[in-house]
DNA sequence: ACCTGAACACCGTTCAAGT
DNA sequence: ACCTGAACACCGTTCAAGT
């Protein structure tokens, strides 16, 4: 019981805020949210459960500073795009920053689940809505319209959109599309019709909630076209 | 401990799968998502924890009925809509059909979050969906176009949005704008300035999470108008 | 200052048993 | 067929105690 930990080499380096969430991320990325339990983190950092309240108030606290640490490294991220100047071409400019900030998400696919939880205020996310902020500002867009934005894309602006139905994790749906496809023929004639149609392409390169590049690219530039409609008709 | 019923009359009246649901539906509205828990439904429904099992699999097949039930006073919400033909303006036919949603969601406060999480099909949904792709379809939308447009509209399909920040629930933030402002005004010169300038005027107005009326319009209505140039470009 | 053991209240859930 | 009592494994968390 004594002799199996999980990470043995740093075990005498003294607990911190930062191992800790450090040490929940990266629970996170190996077992999914649903494994970051206060037992589960103290044992991956060696350590008995209770000692991470010193460091943490409770399990909210965690999960906020693990959105913190997950919103650092998108800005990270969207830092070192190198990109049009806005006066320019803003959305080309904020394009990239975005994906940029999808990549983060797609190394983290439990992230945007926990991002869109936390309701309390997170300073690395104030940071990067400022940076699309000086974006906006800089192409000409009135505060009014910048904030309507903002609003606007809303989670988009991270890289990620939350997908209402699915393929169910693991199971390959098929079964459901091809046996009641006649059930729903009479009833949902028009997506029937669709899915007969539509090739999905690309099934591999999913985020989360089956939002594929793709389409997550046409809701943005939706977004991005319009908005810079708006500004010329402002 | 026995004569405490929270709904006496129908005590007698046999549990029924629709029943656990509508009590389930209730008891969230009541103390939102975090009081609905087995036992707390039980008791509501005058029953043992355990007897839930009998009309439901587990708690995930609770809430995805429960998610069920929501979208199907959508549904019943959208049919009533008198909205033009959408061979005329579909615009304004989805419009009025999503405003109609949204006030469900307004209803039920904790319905967007419970919504967002499930991620196993919904038949409810599905008809839901259905609706739209009909009335894209009738504007003369291809199935490609419908398709991404499915995508793009998201949640907001539904009526609600998922804002990232906003006032924690219960606290009136005042105290943080106001303290901060001089720390946050040479880090975040763009936001502080917006700040400075926006009139945040109906506060009481909001959602689950700080998306109120005016955002939720712009943001549909600019998704709208996108599409409805895509479609016109082809 | 930092960590821990024992204990508490509360989950979802199983299973054998009641009517 | 429908409901229940007792029990289990697992949470987050408190609190007094250790070094």
């Amino acid at each position: 019981m004594t002799a199996q930990r999980e990470t043995e080499p740093q075990s005498r380096i003294p607990l911190s805020r930062d191992r800790v969430l450090r040490g929940a991320v990266a629970v996170a990325d190996e077992g999914g949210l649903d494994t970051l339990t206060m037992r589960n983190l103290a044992e991956a950092l060696g350590v008995e459960a209770m000692s991470l309240y010193y460091h943490v108030a409770n399990k909210e606290a965690l999960l906020d500073g693990v959105a913190e640490v997950i919103v650092g490294e998108v800005l990270a991220e969207a830092e070192t795009v190198e990109g049009p100047a806005p006066e320019e071409d803003w959305k080309t400019a904020m394009r990239l920053r975005i994906l940029a900030a999808r990549q983060v998400m797609l190394r983290h696919r439990w992230a945007p689940y926990l991002i869109e939880t936390r309701t309390t205020m997170n300073p690395a996310l104030l940071h990067y809505y400022h940076g699309l902020l000086e974006i906006w500002r800089r192409a000409g867009f009135s505060y009014d319209l910048a904030h309507h934005a903002m609003h606007a894309l809303g989670s988009r602006a991270l890289g990620f959109t939350q997908e209402l139905f699915e393929p169910a994790p693991g199971s390959d749906d098929e079964s459901v599309t091809d046996e009641m496809f006649e059930k729903m023929a009479d009833q949902l004639p028009y997506l029937v019709e669709m899915l007969g149609e539509i090739s999905h392409d690309d099934p591999e390169t999913t985020i989360g909630w089956c939002d594929d590049q793709t389409e997550f690219e046409f809701g943005l530039d939706l977004l991005l076209d319009g908005l810079e409609q708006r500004r010329l008709t402002g």
